[in-house]
DNA sequence: AGCAAAATTTGAACCGGTTCAAGATCTATG
DNA sequence: CATAGATCTTGAACCGGTTCAAATTTTGCT
């Protein structure tokens, strides 16, 4: 195995020194070429070739310029959840879209513990981040502030004014889905949340709800509450149950809502993860929707178009965020910037009128 | 919109100034605060705190350190495609792992057109590549030869020996797979292989085999008929189609394929997708896999888990590819690596004996 | 108190470039 | 031929840290 010398690499100034001008000239030979006169850039064209110096090592340039040129895409989850979650994947295909329209580099930064996090925010190689917000939010919320570059938060609802955020409207969307419903004709409804405050799951009372630490489980209750009172409907009567998005509360939470002598007739999951893993349990209780139940996701992830039967789900424009964010770094570093992106309604075939 | 300065961030030597001490002391209090007197450093904490000092910024760190802690992945295709592609989504689970366990962070460098990609190789922040080799390898490789950093291929064969490749032994998959179909009774084969030569498709010689820029789809189908011919087959019959893995080319040639007066009772498919491709026409023409035809795939992708029928094929390990690529670049930098990894037939259900 | 060893702190050099005011050289014109 | 103006080149300052030999202060002991 041939070792090789990485570090002897030769530098600007030895170009300078070879080629018998200075420092000054030579970098103007490979930033400004036409400012040096051609006898002169030929020679040291050729005293770089003959030194083996190919061009400016971007970590000198990028000290004196004062920004790298990428951004940070930030979050707590290991960094294998970028390519595995079909969120997180549309998501970064919009991120990376504008970046590559912009000739900005990406960097994922990301860690299991809390620790290794802070450094990894602290010491990552980038002119701002973009705040991928899941659980732990704050934290990574204020490791950012910490930094002093400029940031935005992705689609988490937080009272903090003082912060750009690219988000949906969770409140519109909401109701789009619970309205829905109810001109299909349903009345007998049960919510399926996200958590409302970290780890918790079950019934959740209004309360609760009104606690919430996280605003988007939070506002979506609102939004459905406000399109079905529009319609009427006694949203006091309506279960909403909290979960974990994973099967076990969601199946759980199911139990209790059909154990019910008059169970809904409409399921308004608050994702489209939730509203697979509800499809899972009325597949497995042969249940059949929407036939005996109508659900309606939210999200709109690829997969809702293939599930079986394909998904019911109000659309966010998940890669458009992703875009936006990136712009808002990149146009908007030092504002505080804040946007709010329309969710659309996409009838598919989770849901159908009440079986009466 | 509050606009922030973020231009005024005080450094060490504001902080140094501040506190009374030089800025060697003021590094050592960041980086070594054991060797700095208590008092001495409490003074200097307080005097950054007072001047909203976070620490270090790693763009000096970096610098003087000559290091940045970061690697680079590079590809031909555009940015998404590190999000979209099952087979570069497993890849880089296992890139990332390994790059989280060590604390590295992960820059994605791409471009779609010739001219950003050599800019963005040249001026990603970052300690090596890793490269992710589709089309347009060697220009991949010429850039990163210049930018003289360590860089290790993946999965791309290549006469070129002075290079670092982490690779799996192609020769020894295709044989695997060949040999499957060969111990199930199967006498009369066809090949769908992947291009031999840049954009080039339909019916192939063995001489274009034997011309082959890409050594992977050639390696592959000498293991091929290296199996069969231990099985006493006349390699010299089973055709070879070369397709470009999209839809068009693979269903013209099993047009191709199954308009033979004695058609193929099993087709060897040098990749999964192609074998997807290949299921689906399969499908449209009513002919039952594996009743009909067995057909093995090649790369083990997810999805080959859950296609109808599940596809029996050679599993990479993908995932520990990855994770040996980001080894070679930190454990090996400097030096030639070189590393083939083992394949494994997974048997699922596209394959059965041959009707008779 | 006196002195050597141990513990701290300093200051300059360096990492690899970019930038720009000032100086040097060249060109064109009267 | 002199000179204003245009064109190049230079050299020093700067980007924000780290490092280490040398200088300074403390500490431990007699």
């Amino acid at each position: 195995m041939a070792k090789i010398d990485f570090a002897k690499a030769p530098t600007l100034h030895d170009v300078a020194k070879a080629a018998g001008v200075s420092k000054g000239t030579a970098s103007n030979v490979f930033n400004r070429p036409d400012i040096v006169r051609e006898e002169v850039r030929e020679r040291v064209l050729e005293a770089a070739k003959s030194i083996g110096y190919r061009g400016p090592d971007p970590k000198g340039r990028m000290l004196s310029a004062g920004k790298v040129n990428a951004i940070g895409v930030a979050t707590v989850e290991p960094l294998a959840y970028f390519f595995a979650d079909p969120y997180a994947r549309v998501l970064m295909a919009g991120i990376t879209e504008a970046c590559d329209a912009n000739g900005t580099g990406i960097s994922l930064v990301s860690a299991a513990n809390e620790e290794e996090l802070a450094w990894n925010v602290h010491s990552a190689l980038v002119d701002g981040f973009i705040l991928f917000c899941l659980k732990g939010a704050d934290r990574l919320i204020a490791l950012s502030r910490e930094r002093q570059l400029p940031f935005v938060a992705l689609d988490f609802g937080t009272k903090d004014d003082a912060m750009s955020v690219v988000s949906i409207d969770n409140i519109e969307g909401a109701s789009r889905a619970a309205r829905h419903l109810a001109e299909l004709g349903h009345r007998r409804f049960a919510v399926l949340s996200m958590e409302f405050i970290e780890g918790s799951y079950g019934r959740a009372t209004m309360e609760r709800v009104n606690a919430a630490s996280y605003s988007t489980s939070r506002d979506r209750v609102r939004g459905y509450f406000e399109a079905l009172e529009a319609f009427g409907i006694d949203t006091g009567n309506v279960p909403i149950f909290e979960t974990l998005c994973d099967r076990e509360t969601v199946h759980s939470a199911l139990e209790e809502i059909f154990a019910s002598p008059s169970p809904p007739t409409a399921i308004l999951a608050q994702s489209d993860r939730i509203a697979f893993l509800a499809l899972d349990w009325f597949k497995a209780k042969g249940i059949s929707v929407p036939a005996d139940v109508s659900i309606v996701g939210f999200d709109g992830v690829p997969e809702s178009a293939t599930s079986t039967p394909p998904l019911t789900t109000i659309r966010q424009p998940i890669a458009e965020i992703g875009r936006r964010a990136v712009r808002a770094i990149l146009d908007h570093a030092g504002e505080t910037w804040r946007e709010k992106i329309d969710t659309e309604l996409v009838v598919r075939g989770s849901t159908a009128p009440p079986r009466d």
